[in-house]
DNA sequence: TTATATTAGTTAGCCTAGCTAACTATAAAC
DNA sequence: GTTTATAGTTAGCTAGGCTAACTAATATAA
């Protein structure tokens, strides 16, 4: 087994039980991880429109239309006039800027054990090589 | 945000053009990701039964069920008695071994491709990244 | 030694998280 | 002014899981 093999292996013998766990943890706000990941980039990158967020995450519209409708059922979101009248910018409420907030800090704890014992160092590594695999991936 | 948040970001980012780029590697031979992940351990680890398969790979005993009968459809796997009545033993049948071995031989430019300019240490230290958050996580 | 509890695998039916194809409304390009 | 492209939606599908409830076989305890 070369070690690429087994890189990947790892990779993918990790990403259920860490989905579980998390889905477990936002349980609370009734949110499931791919919710969560909207929000976090509604956060980070301010108001976009449903194809941005649809390229950030490497999904199709339509399953961007299905995520963010359940996001303004829930509150957390709304939509205002984008720069044509096609489109749609997408923003955290109030509420939703509140509640990012908060899951952030219940998050916290959350991640830091799943990361105990492991060098700062070696997670930005770990962070990096991400970033260069998913670059390499498209082109 | 810390970088812990930002590991499991770009973890997550990288997920599904990952999954999706290699479910059309394996699409010559009917096979899905999922399907692979079976695949591989028996072929690492030798004949275990449908309990050992879920255990490993984190799913319910149901998903396990459909995973194999698909594999043995295709005439991948076979069952054998195991140490009672009630346990069932899957191995690769002489077929699913060429195969097996086939399809690592594909996947590995893939691999590669995936991590290239990654240096070899680093592709090592993320490896142990991922083992360590799996222990974390399952306690 | 029977009664009870546990374990291995299956079936039925559900859910998340995506997908494609086809559509409407609007905007851009020719 | 017609064609082409883009933003978002709808309908219906799939992969890849899940729980609940079951059968058959085994282990435990009275």
């Amino acid at each position: 087994m070369t070690i690429e093999q087994e890189f990947f292996n790892q990779y993918r013998l990790m990403y259920r039980p860490f989905i579980n766990k998390l889905n477990v943890q936002l349980e609370p706000y009734q949110l499931y991880s791919s919710q969560w990941a909207v929000l976090r980039f509604l956060k980070d990158k301010g108001p976009h429109s449903f194809v941005d967020i649809a390229n950030f995450m490497s999904i199709e519209k339509p399953s961007v239309t299905k995520l963010v409708h359940k996001l303004l059922e829930l509150g957390y979101v709304e939509t205002m006039a984008g720069k044509d009248k096609r489109e749609k910018l997408v923003h955290l409420s109030a509420y939703g800027e509140e509640l990012v907030q908060e899951i952030k800090s219940h998050l916290k704890p959350f991640f830091e054990h799943a990361l105990a014992g492991v060098a700062q160092q070696d997670i930005e590594i770990a962070t990096q090589v991400f970033a260069r695999i998913y670059m390499n991936i498209n082109q």
